[in-house]
DNA sequence: CGTGACCTTGAGTAGCCTCAAGAACTGTGG
DNA sequence: CCACAGTTCTTGAGGCTACTCAAGGTCACG
């Protein structure tokens, strides 16, 4: 857990993150709140449901995974975070996180002592805004995931969630259209709903129809309207 | 829109709702940000997806649903609200409602300005406190539909949501056995990711296997513990 | 170059959906 | 209070999607 310097006011994910809509002012004041960053090796746990309650971790860089685990032992991905994206938000109800936030490459988050957090909030505006739509805007992401997971059938599922990643990837400056899975079929199957089996043929079947280039992880999209189109006008 | 006189403070859904954890003279000052409340006839709607944001609501009596558009018309429940929970706390992040929020029966709700809410947690530690818990116990909520759509079969999803009902109706001073469904089998699937014939089905299934009595939307509960067993050892 | 993790593909099957018909209930007007 | 229309619920038959089980291929890494 190694901790390093850090400053939101000269971070380039501001427009994505916590300071969104701050002003420089308040900015700084941030800054003393989001002191020190914590590195996550690939496959370690940032968080496991059960600990206690502290922080809330904004991704700095790389990508992770959260997971709830059912009563039968079989877990649920429920979200895949990339940089400028809040974890631990769930955490707040009970004093203690609900689900595991396990690093699918190599990363590092800033910590945001969630009682500094609040009492900040309670003398900036602005920052209470933000924080609020925060969580609030996270609440309407899962709403689509449960409209996914209800209504829809395998190749939208797919269609929606490689056209959600792209989407980000691209607020993020990277391409519209290249893109290389940090996640495994079998992860990417739990968070649709689905079997590894059924999302490594959906592919396929992409590919073959030419909406998708699809080798292993690496993915380039060829037809962005083609999968639009799939998701906006479901099988049948 | 009748606006009727109300008080926090003298309300007796006060352990279950906003103000749990206010000390009197905090809930004082609420009874000051909470002033009227609305009433919405059976089948009305408290608000519709796309209206502007100004307030939250809380179910003083009565019973919800929540439902969100998807692209192609088709619409999801997202959610069923009964006396204490909040609704419109989706709205926050985009200044819109993005769901509809429906009567199933004639119900009442507590009007709480949202700028006057804002407000009012900067002052008072306490409803920060519980504001935040609330947004994120909905969090926490959402992740647990999230895993009954993603890896539950039917009668897993409808054994779980009977005793997800009974429970709230027992936290609230009703029976925990015996309840009255205030929502059809189509919303009750459209909820749970089935069709209505499904859930007619597995109510008939579960009325022959003894675990519950159904007659329409009268349902009693004859075998809780069964019930559990079936959602904690899922099928094969 | 071998090992383990991950991915692809095939064959057969189960669970849920679709379509359809009729029963039970609600409420509205005579 | 009863008849009727509309909605909701139940049940059956058949079909399709996604699952299960299984085998083999690919890739990363020591």
């Amino acid at each position: 857990m190694r901790e390093l310097q850090v400053a939101c006011s000269s971070c380039n994910l501001r427009e994505l993150c916590l300071p969104l809509g701050l002003q420089r002012a308040d900015m700084d004041k941030l800054d003393t709140l989001v002191s020190t960053r914590r590195r996550v090796r690939r496959g370690g746990a940032l968080f496991h449901a059960g600990d206690p309650f502290a922080a809330l971790y904004a991704v700095r860089t790389g990508f992770f995974k959260t997971c709830v685990a059912s009563e039968d032992g079989a877990g649920q991905v429920t979200g895949f975070q990339m940089a400028g994206e809040l974890l631990g938000l769930d955490a707040i109800s009970h004093d203690r996180h609900t689900c595991d936030a396990i690093a699918l490459e190599d990363s590092q988050v800033c910590v945001i002592p969630y009682e500094r957090l609040e009492a900040l909030s309670r003398e900036v505006v602005e920052l209470q805004h933000a924080f609020h739509k925060i969580m609030s805007r996270e609440i309407v992401r899962d709403h689509g995931v449960m409209l996914l997971l209800g209504s829809m059938r395998a190749e939208e599922r797919l269609a929606t969630f490689i056209l959600n990643l792209t989407r980000r990837l691209q607020a993020r400056g990277f391409s519209p259209t290249a893109l290389v899975l940090r996640m495994t079929r079998e992860e990417i199957g739990s968070y649709l709903g689905l079997k590894l089996e059924t999302v490594s043929r959906t592919f396929s079947k992409f590919h073959e129809e030419g909406l998708l280039q699809v080798k292993q992880r690496e993915v380039r999209v060829l037809d962005e309207e083609g999968l639009k189109r799939l998701v906006n006008a479901p099988g049948v």
